[in-house]
DNA sequence: CCAGACGTTGTT
DNA sequence: GTCTGG
DNA sequence: CCAGACGTTGTT
DNA sequence: GTCTGG
């Protein structure tokens, strides 16, 4: 699936990467997602970026990426909602086209440009102590015995899981903002590195 | 009723 | 598609 | 959100 | 300046 939740009413570029936990059941770009459609995104981590003091000189340095996780780094899951989107359909019947390019038409699911696309958005809530210090926001994440009932419980039993981890099995580590290049990628981006 | 919005880790 | 604002 | 790209009449 | 990819 793409990050990025698109309403079935929407144009494909509709891109929502958050749903507010506080707002999720109402909003019309969620509702139906949030009743029928939630699902689990599994990850070990999540950054958020803290603008840094500036130096003796006054520049500012930017901002500073800070690796959220586990202490003992297990993987865990977090709530996320999603949704099917799919191309509107043609305006008007293209009728004395039916020949053209071999009689292949639609159907086949060779899926290569914009078919149907299933899309998800992570839902977010108030921080716990410890992401407070970086962020006013933090995904919402799951306890595994509470994954069975955010996939297949009733809507009021979801929303009772929305409210933020404790703060006391986690850790936070600033690391490289390099992370965040689509250029590169491996373990080394999660060490800890040299903080503020 | 119709027109326009519909979202958030963002911003002036 | 569905809700809000006017 | 941030980092990095942002182009084509070309080529292997 | 703005878009895409992650």
């Amino acid at each position: 699936m793409e990050w990025g939740l698109t309403p079935r009413w929407a144009d494909e570029s509709f891109d929502l990467i958050n749903a507010r936990a506080e707002t999720v059941r109402e909003k019309r770009s969620f509702a139906d997602a949030f009743e029928r459609r939630r699902c689990l995104v599994p990850a070990d981590g999540f950054y958020e970026w803290v603008e840094r003091p500036d130096d003796s000189a006054g520049r500012s340095s930017g901002k500073r990426p800070y690796r959220v996780a586990f202490a003992d780094d297990r993987p865990f899951a977090m709530a996320g909602i999603y949704e099917r989107w799919e191309p509107p359909e043609p305006e008007t019947t293209q009728t004395g086209l039916g020949a053209f390019g071999g009689g292949s038409e639609e159907g086949d699911d060779t899926d290569d440009s914009d078919g149907p696309v299933e899309t998800f958005t992570i839902v977010t809530t108030e921080p716990n102590a410890l992401v407070a210090d970086l962020h006013h926001r933090m995904a919402v994440i799951l306890d595994p015995d509470e994954e069975g009932t955010w996939l297949r419980g009733d809507p009021d039993e979801a929303a009772a899981l929305l409210d933020p981890y404790p703060a006391d099995e986690l850790t936070a580590h600033p690391v490289s903002t390099r992370v965040n290049s689509p250029a590169v990628d491996g373990p080394e981006l999660i060490e800890p590195v040299g903080g503020d």
